[in-house]
DNA sequence: AAAGACCCCAACCGCCTAGTT
DNA sequence: CAACTAGGCGGTTGGGGTCTT
């Protein structure tokens, strides 16, 4: 089927954006709201496409962007969070208030890349794969190019056991009569026993939350995912706290994987750490901004 | 001062996915 | 279920500014 074009082309402005232009975007989306951006430019006597309009809006325009240069810290997060996460720029720049996804990327592509693109020598097997660039035949430093390193998957039908198993001891142990703040909480923790106490626990918040803070914690060896993940980013791990245990528990769209290299880097879990022996839990599809699958496991 | 190289980033493009009809 | 729409995402481009020679 031939795609149909975003709009046509025909008797469109191209190019940088007018501040005059940039006046009847702003007027028009704080009098009407953004969305419906295809009819926005008529509706708004704009000649431009209705993508060029959300791209203005989204990424210049809007009033909480934060302009100026990225601090320390910015920096420091979207190396850590590019090497998690790959190229998934607007989860990234979600991280990060007031800056845009094309601002992450411009900043990684003409910064970070270069100071992160030598491979330093690791104990870890690497893998250099491609996203979705159609230059799949770059030198390896091409900006596309994604280190993707040793990632482990966690079985889910051990954690959804872990919660049916929590789930149940709690309903035993909450006293109705108390109305303290965790008393719907369910807590897990999976001992890791060669690790000499390094544990890995997660915990979710009663299904009436319904907000970021939904998935309260889950980190293992004492650092806090929660950080990085979004509450829809463990939408079922929804389902399981509602009551979809009945599922197969071997049925598994996409397995959470986590960066193994990072773990042992930040979390300390050390050479001997085997965290797939040990931590053989998977989240199902908790995590379906990340790759399934093959491409990470190495 | 001029010209070329390099860098930055706003904007564009094509593809994907979710939602709707 | 297929066709279609709308919105979103990531890769790439190109123009303007800056730097270097």
């Amino acid at each position: 089927m031939a795609r149909s074009p975003c709009c046509s082309k025909e008797g469109l402005n191209r190019g940088a954006w007018t501040a005059i232009e940039d006046k009847i975007l702003t007027d028009y989306i704080k009098a009407h709201g953004d969305g419906k951006w295809r009819s926005l430019p008529k509706a708004a006597g704009l000649k431009r496409c209705g993508k060029s309009c959300r791209l203005r809006w989204l990424n210049y325009l809007r009033p909480d962007i934060k302009r100026g240069n990225l601090t320390p810290d910015e920096q420091d997060l979207i190396i850590r969070l590019h090497r998690l996460l790959g190229n998934r720029w607007s989860l990234i720049a979600g991280r990060l208030p007031g800056r845009t996804d094309n601002e992450v990327k411009n900043y990684w592509n003409t910064k970070l890349s270069k100071i992160t693109a030598q491979p330093k020598e690791s104990k870890f097997d690497k893998k250099s794969i491609t996203t979705r660039s159609p230059c799949n035949d770059h030198d390896d430093l091409s900006p596309t190019k994604v280190f993707r390193t040793k990632a482990i998957r966690l079985m889910s039908h051990q954690v959804r056991q872990v919660m049916i198993n929590n789930t149940q001891q709690q309903q035993q142990e909450d006293d109705p009569d108390q109305n303290h703040i965790h008393d719907s909480n369910y807590n897990s923790t999976v001992e890791s026993e060669s690790t000499g106490g390094s544990s890995s626990s997660f915990s979710f918040l009663s299904k009436e939350e319904n907000s970021s803070e939904y998935v309260t914690g889950f980190d293992i060896g004492g650092i806090s995912l929660s950080e990085f993940f979004d509450f829809n980013d463990f939408c079922d791990v929804n389902n399981v706290i509602e009551g979809d245990i009945s599922a197969n528990p071997e049925e598994s769209d996409t397995d959470l994987l986590l960066n193994e290299e990072l773990m042992l880097e930040n979390w300390n879990c050390g050479d001997g750490c085997d965290i797939q022996a040990n931590m053989d839990s998977n989240f199902g599809s908790s995590a379906s901004f990340l790759e399934s699958g093959e491409d990470w496991m190495i």
